[in-house]
DNA sequence: AAGGCAGTGTCCGGTTTTCGGACACTGCCT
DNA sequence: AGGCAGTGTCCGAAAACCGGACACTGCCTT
């Protein structure tokens, strides 16, 4: 645990000034001075701010995929990860209205897309549509999911997630094996 | 900060073992562990498991006495010291019970001869007794606040520490300035 | 417009901190 | 008597961290 001690209280500070400030007014400076590192330590771990942004993407990609592994429920991956967003409400409005919007995009439609191909996945796995049939409706709903979620974002995060996936529940249930069912008789 | 990160981490990882189990039970292999690092890393800051125990010692005794430069007030030490004492009320316990009563004794002895030497020579600087008076008399309390406290101790640091220290304050007050006065005299 | 100033990214290197594996030794357990 | 867990110590190696310097960039000042 020791060893990544640093790298992880770098991206908890850099968490921590997102909340507060625009990406923009982050330094790297500041973040050394408040972490008390050498500003060279920064650089062992990280190219620039821009890679922590990315880093921590990625890993909450992880824990989104973790999360469903364990629970096979995109309900309850939803519900996490948003709790997480919600958390860092600031920190993510800084994000969305940055530069970096673009990557967080990607990261929703990543995040999505791992979502919705595993629970396709999972009620195929008794209708057995074929897998190249799935895959397209997974990714029909992947983008609507992340649309969904987009504006969510944009709106402030106001909904509880929970009112959220009811909607999304509407227009998932039923419908997804429904399409795979369809797809298998073309 | 980070430098000594993995130390502070092995003292509080201990503190919270003695705060669950005597002190025999307690093993370097259980601390590394829990601290996810490498037995040689704990060699690295420490000989074994006893200088742990000194370096706490030794950290506390400097803290009383950047308290009591701080406000010169013996009254003020001893509550701080008390309350950080209840707070590791186990883990006292358990080094009591151990085979460092010993080196918990001389560490008492040591903080209260921090407190009354300074407490003392505060007194005396009116009084302006000779310094070889001023010592005799702040040792002999010394060991009678010692023993006080080794007898809360004893009997399970029940009793709120501003209770005692109303209890001291009446053999205290007065007294010592009398004794320095008296001493003056001889 | 020129100079000052803060922050960046990168170079050199050096020191501190952490690790892995091995050994003999002790005490305990059964 | 033998097995087993923990200890203290050896070796060297790797990871993590640091200090100072440089050119470069963009911004602010006056």
């Amino acid at each position: 645990m020791a060893q990544q001690y640093t790298r992880k209280m770098i991206r908890e500070v850099f968490v921590e000034m997102l909340n507060e400030k625009p990406f923009d007014k982050i330094t790297i400076k500041n973040i050394v001075t408040k972490c008390e590192i050498n500003r060279k330590t920064f650089y062992y771990y990280y190219e620039n701010l821009y890679s922590i942004i990315h880093e921590i993407f990625e890993s909450e990609i992880e824990n989104v995929i973790i999360k469903y592994n364990e629970t096979h429920s995109w309900e309850e991956c939803f519900i996490f990860a948003a709790r997480t967003s919600i958390k860092n409400k600031r920190a993510i409005y800084h994000i969305f209205n940055s530069v970096h919007r673009e990557e967080l995009e990607r990261y929703l439609y990543s995040i999505a897309g791992n979502v919705m191909f595993r629970y396709v996945e999972d009620i195929n796995r008794e209708i057995k549509a074929s897998e190249e049939d799935a895959k397209i409706i997974a990714r029909f709903y992947q983008s609507a999911l992340t649309n969904m979620v987009l504006h969510w974002i944009a709106d402030g995060m106001k909904d509880e997630p929970e009112k959220i996936i009811k909607r999304i529940g509407l227009l998932f249930d039923g419908n997804i094996a429904l399409s795979l069912k369809r797809s298998k008789e073309i």
